[in-house]
DNA sequence: ATCCAGGGGGATT
DNA sequence: AATCCCCATGGA
């Protein structure tokens, strides 16, 4: 059965496309999406959102609808260049994910191009074994935790320095104590989050921001690094602890909005 | 061939 | 705190 959906200011190919999602594969102009144990279809006409597989309460949450985006927005819309970012860059979505599926998956992104990083995951997928059918498409489960350990199949998935990083992830975290890190402050929940090797200020940021709900996270990236000191302050280099202190200031409770809105601004026109 | 890709860790200054 | 180097892999 096909649902429908009403969203305004929306762009699923963008949303889905932009590198905060890897488990993805497009059809035509139909989305077959994975995300956590769910396998589902979406397509876009206008303002229409068409989705199969799933049931509209889980689209809602996915795709943050349940977020005051307009009220964001105004919060954040603090000076003349987020300003136009929002301009252009409001209908990418922040997606909601499943901490675990999240965390593995940035663990796989350092130092990567995003197409290498989808391909490494669905890699892990599959020597993971479990197979999912959506139709007449095949996919493989996201790997639960402790499912992921030395082994041949993990050397075949060639994630180089990373296969370590996921070797401990697995081994040390599950869920729980991911969503248990929501009842923490921001500050205490990042250093938590750091405590894991592979795991420094930039993937703990993603994570919290992706998937645990810190709207106040805003990852600072090389592609960021770079905007901000151009666009901020004057071309000149910046500290790492100035930067961080310049962007809660400048963007507040939502800076996390912002950085989605920033980073694909200067992404598609460096300065 | 050489560089770089949504970084992180460890040592050194 | 800032700077260097290394980490393993593949694509340009």
């Amino acid at each position: 059965m096909t649902l429908r959906l009403r969203i305004h200011p929306f762009s699923l190919k963008d949303t889905l496309e932009c590198g905060q999602l890897f488990r993805f594969t497009k059809v035509m102009e139909t989305y077959i999406v994975q995300s956590s144990d769910r396998i589902f279809s979406l397509w876009q006409k206008g303002d229409d959102l068409f989705f199969e597989g799933i049931e509209e309460s889980f689209l809602v949450r996915f795709f943050r609808l349940d977020d005051d985006l307009d009220a964001i927005v105004r919060d954040v819309d603090r000076d003349p260049i987020i300003h136009q970012a929002i301009q252009r860059y409001r209908c990418f979505m922040l997606i909601r994910q499943d901490p675990w599926e999240f965390l593995i998956s940035f663990l796989c992104a350092s130092a990567k191009a995003i197409p290498h990083i989808r391909c490494i995951i669905e890699s892990l997928c599959k020597s993971s074994g479990e197979k999912i059918w959506f139709g007449d498409y095949m996919g493989y489960r996201f790997p639960e935790p402790r499912c992921i350990g030395p082994s041949p199949q993990l050397e075949e998935v060639r994630a180089g320095f990373r296969t370590d990083y996921l070797i401990e992830a697995s081994r040390c975290v599950d869920r729980s104590q991911l969503l248990a890190l929501k009842e923490l402050s921001y500050g205490e929940a990042r250093k938590a989050l750091m405590n894991l090797s592979g795991v420094g200020k930039k993937v703990a940021d993603c994570v919290l921001l992706y998937s645990l709900d810190f709207l106040e996270a805003f990852p600072i990236d090389t592609w960021i690094k770079k905007g901000i000191q151009k666009a901020y302050f004057d071309g000149k280099r910046v500290g790492e602890k100035a930067m961080e202190e310049f962007v809660s200031k400048r963007f507040g409770l939502y800076a996390g909005y912002a950085q989605l809105y920033v980073y694909h601004f200067w992404r598609n026109h460096p300065l």
